[in-house]
DNA sequence: TCAACCAGTCACCTTTTTGTAACTAGGCTG
DNA sequence: CAGCCTAGTTACAAAAAGGTGACTGGTTGA
């Protein structure tokens, strides 16, 4: 992360360091950056939640965007799923302890944006 | 962001505090989440940096990309843009304290990124 | 029996985003 | 003169993302 540019005797420029691809921060948000990712983890920051508890939470969002979001989350080993009864099938989120160290982040971010408003 | 899920005597469920279209996270993301963004932010960091430098510095990144983002920050006065010179035109582009109030947020992303690497 | 619940899934369409490469127009260097 | 520098802009195409509403198949409660 630490590019810089310099020029030489010529005039031509040359970076040290450049960012390719995704530098750390590119990475970051793009496992946290998501549309409503980043709700979905706060979301669940008290314990489990059901499926549909999710689509009712985030009231802008639909049943596949939360389906997208939850099963990218899940392959990043942020969140497990718990079929925790089938007869009337019901499956709880919940955050590993990965998911959880990315709270503290978006916890600031809220803050900040709270504190944007008018 | 408190939302709670209720169900009443008769079995319906209910959300209070439903979060409708942006919660604060969303809200947030929508300032600094988009594609380098962040990354623009953060390399502002040290002072004014010129377009072209910009370019140079996050390479996988276009000139096209790059301007968009930097016309989004503008508008939401999270930097400011000078003219430097005209004959050989010259810009450079520098964070406000706005923009600067978002750096703290973006460099514990960035150190949770990297935590995250093998 | 009607309606609401569970957790998703599906196809379809529209919108947005992203990348590519070429171009502006003047100036400097080898 | 060829080729790099400055800061962008433009048009075009391709790809990804997002929203909609219906549907599964079974359960539970009034």
């Amino acid at each position: 992360m630490e590019s810089s540019v310099e020029t030489d005797s010529k005039g031509r420029k040359k970076v040290l360091n450049a960012c390719l691809e995704p530098c750390a921060i590119e990475k970051g948000m793009r496992l946290i950056g998501g549309k409503w990712t980043g709700s979905i983890i706060y979301h669940l920051k008290d314990g489990p939640v059901r499926f549909n508890d999710l689509t009712r939470m985030l009231g802008g969002a639909s049943k596949k965007m939360i389906d997208q979001r939850l099963k990218e989350l899940e392959s990043r080993a942020m969140i497990t799923r718990h079929v925790i009864s089938t007869r009337p099938i019901a499956v709880t989120y919940e955050l590993t302890d990965f998911g959880r160290s990315a709270l503290h982040i978006l916890d600031e971010l809220r803050v900040w944006s709270e504190s944007n408003e008018i």
